[in-house]
DNA sequence: GTAGGGTTAG
């Protein structure tokens, strides 16, 4: 478009230029030696394409090279302000008659790589005075348009403070907002990116598809992608009557996937082939990984099986996505058959598959198995890693035989394998987990000696596992080493001094922590909020607990059910069942369901409060509402009868508890024993 | 179609 409107080439105007010897590198490179704009960006070479060209068949253009550094060097001398001198300058309008002929599109090539030039400053400010320059000769039309490439060069630069910066000084226009918007999502500033979005659209334009998906995309690198965030976006673009291309669809199906909401994206899929259109291999394949993370197979498969009608032959990622879904079931068979059928389709087996395999021998405590699995690895060129072996180490820790840690460490040695990081976290973790704090404190001495520095989640697994074994003091001192060695607490870090300090109850310390958060620039998060609620409320706090609660609220984080029950517990080991009641009544307003948590605490509220009629109609009430009461429950309820002497009917809830299927632990064994006990006493002073 | 995995906080 542009190029049309720029004025012909004239045969006068072309030997003029040939006159100004503009286009003879030797003279101009000489005299700008010096200059801090010799980059490649002051000249450029042209291919034909680039170039105008002649009716005449003979070009005298093609193959020749613009010489620009006369005019940046110009440029950059004279820096326009307000008042400009560069006006009324006499090499200023000789410079634009030479420059006549170059087409719009080197014009936009020669801002985009000015503005894009990873050096300096000096650049950034050349390439506003040269949109500048342009405006003022009329040599390039379309300013809108050479504002958006400035923009959009910035941008991909790392440069959106200079590209924002200059979007004030003119009016926005739908292509410059639009490229501006695209600017600050690639560069992750999201807040100006809505706050773009919101102006533009309040000024009656429709924001750009590529918008929404450089902003999900933003998200999803950075781990911010939440469902109802994703949902409000997607409201937005129905309101906006957006245009929802493959590439935004796919965006909101790997959004969704992201987010835990695999049901959602799985609607979107079907959105997808609804349209007739094909989803991208790697989004199916996202989707097939959630679902087996969650071990969901079934749906895994069915998913897996869409990927074959379409046409294509999984690959061995598909196949990795079903496995794990096997193997998070702990369906040994179809993880082993899934293997033998990708083998089968001549499909090999990747680092993943074999990790997933020896995951799944882990978990079933067939030691052998693995290491057989560890050998076929070595066979097909596999290297084993860090990984595989911390996998193993964690099936063993959470079956606890986590002693077999040593002879892991062996077997790696053996593979030539080096622990890395995250293998000595898991070891630091393993050792915590089972109260072996100087072993954990060991490791931390091997990993310096081994030159590997200590991250976050070393520190914080140290610091918290003294903190559970109620060594806050040295929880404290390894929190001050962390930050003298100059790792910088996250916001796990300050959830577990947080805890801390509040089971300490060091309320000031509670206070300051969170203060040196916000300098940190660290937003509480859920799991913080959740700590507040539950520390304030067990020392009966309830004041700062509530207010805790509303804040997270009023931060925009939506409550889960882990933090009301932290609130319905904490009232109910007091007794005040009415707040417990209370709060259970908020959650249920919050749309959260109730879980087995939750009731036993409601029933141990009342339980505490003496309030036995209210206990067994919560019971009733579990009943009814299909969910099945456990244990813990009945033990509760036991409890609940001895408080109000009704010794006589404890057998009777034990009874019922063996028939609904529950096994008594020795806490339930205890109540009916004590129950025993005080009926057997009640009938001795009777008789007495 | 060049990406997916491990460890920490309620």
């Amino acid at each position: 478009m542009n190029a049309l409107l720029l004025p012909p080439p004239s045969a006068t105007t072309a030997r003029f230029l040939r006159g100004l010897n503009f286009s003879q590198p030797s003279l101009s490179a000489s005299s700008y030696k010096h200059s801090p704009l010799r980059s490649s960006v002051t000249s450029l070479s042209l291919s034909e394409d680039d170039v105008v060209t002649e009716d005449d068949g003979v070009s005298p253009y093609s193959h020749r090279r613009y010489d620009f550094a006369p005019l940046l060097q110009f440029l950059s001398n004279h820096i326009p302000d307000d008042n400009d001198l560069a006006y009324s300058d006499p090499t200023d309008s000789k410079l634009a008659e030479s420059y006549r002929l170059v087409p719009a599109s080197l014009w936009h090539y020669l801002l985009k790589s000015l503005a894009s030039s990873p050096s300096s400053s000096t650049s950034i400010s050349t390439s506003y005075a040269l949109v500048d320059w342009l405006h003022r000769h009329n040599l390039c039309f379309s300013y809108e348009l050479l504002y958006s490439i400035l923009i959009h060069s910035l941008g991909h630069s790392e440069m959106l403070y200079e590209a924002f910066l200059l979007s004030q000084k003119q009016t926005l226009t739908p292509l410059t907002y639009n490229v501006l918007i695209g600017a600050c999502a690639r560069n992750d500033d999201l807040e100006k990116a809505v706050i773009l979005m919101n102006k533009m659209r309040g000024e009656g334009y429709q924001s750009d598809f590529m918008n929404y998906s450089l902003i999900i995309q933003s998200l999803v690198r950075n781990n911010q992608i939440d469902s109802n965030l994703l949902e409000k976006l997607y409201e937005e673009m129905i309101s906006d009557a957006i245009e929802l291309d493959v590439q935004l669809l796919n965006d909101i199906v790997i959004g969704f996937t992201k987010s835990g909401d695999v049901d959602r994206a799985m609607q979107f899929l079907g959105m997808i082939q609804g349209y007739g259109l094909t989803p991208k291999t790697s989004t199916v394949v996202s989707i097939i990984s959630e679902l087996g993370s969650l071990g969901r197979a079934e749906e895994a498969e069915a998913v897996f099986e869409e990927i074959k009608d379409g046409g294509l032959k999984p690959r061995t990622r598909a196949y990795n996505a079903v496995l794990k879904a096997y193997v998070k079931n702990g369906d040994l068979r179809d993880a082993e058959w899934i293997v033998n059928e990708m083998e089968r389709n001549g499909v090999s087996p990747d680092e993943h598959t074999y990790s997933l395999l020896i995951d799944a021998y882990g978990n079933a405590g067939r030691w052998e198995s693995a290491r057989i699995v560890l050998k076929e690895m070595e066979a097909n060129n596999v290297k084993p890693n860090s990984y595989v072996f911390s996998r193993i180490i964690v099936s063993y820790r959470d079956r606890g035989e986590w002693q077999r840690l040593f002879q892991v460490l062996k077997e790696m040695q053996k593979c030539g394998v080096k622990p890395d990081r995250q293998f000595y976290n898991v070891m630091i973790d393993t050792f915590g987990k089972y109260n072996c704090l100087d072993h954990a404190l060991g490791i931390l001495e091997r990993m310096r000696n081994e030159g590997i520095e200590p991250d976050n989640v070393t520190w914080n697994t140290l610091i918290d596992c003294h903190c559970k074994s109620g060594d806050h003091n040295k929880a404290e001192d390894l929190f001050d080493e962390m930050q003298q060695r100059g790792c910088l607490p996250c916001i796990a870090t300050y959830n577990i001094m947080i805890n801390s300090f509040g089971e300490q109850e060091r309320w000031e310390g509670v206070r300051s922590l969170l203060r040196k958060m916000k300098t940190q620039n660290l937003q509480p998060n859920v799991i913080t909020y959740t700590t507040l609620v539950d520390i304030y409320g067990q020392s009966g706090r309830f004041m700062d607990a509530t207010e805790c609660l509303e804040d997270m609220k009023a931060s925009g984080l939506k409550p889960t059910s882990t933090i009301y029950n932290a609130l319905i517990n904490a009232y109910a080991q007091r007794g005040l069942s009415d707040d417990a009641l209370n709060a259970f009544r908020m959650m249920r307003s919050d749309g959260l369901k109730p879980s087995n948590l939750a009731l036993n605490a409601l029933i141990n509220a009342f339980c505490e409060d003496r309030r036995d009629v209210e206990a067994f109609a919560i019971l009733r009430s579990m009943k009814e509402n299909d969910l099945k009461p456990d244990v813990v429950t009945y033990t509760t309820l036991m409890k609940a009868l001895i408080r109000v002497e009704k010794f006589d009917e404890v057998p009777g809830v034990y009874e019922e508890m063996i028939m609904s299927g529950c096994t008594p632990d020795r806490k339930a064994r205890a109540k009916l024993r004590s129950a025993l006990k005080y009926m057997r006493q009640r009938l001795k002073s009777q008789t007495l």
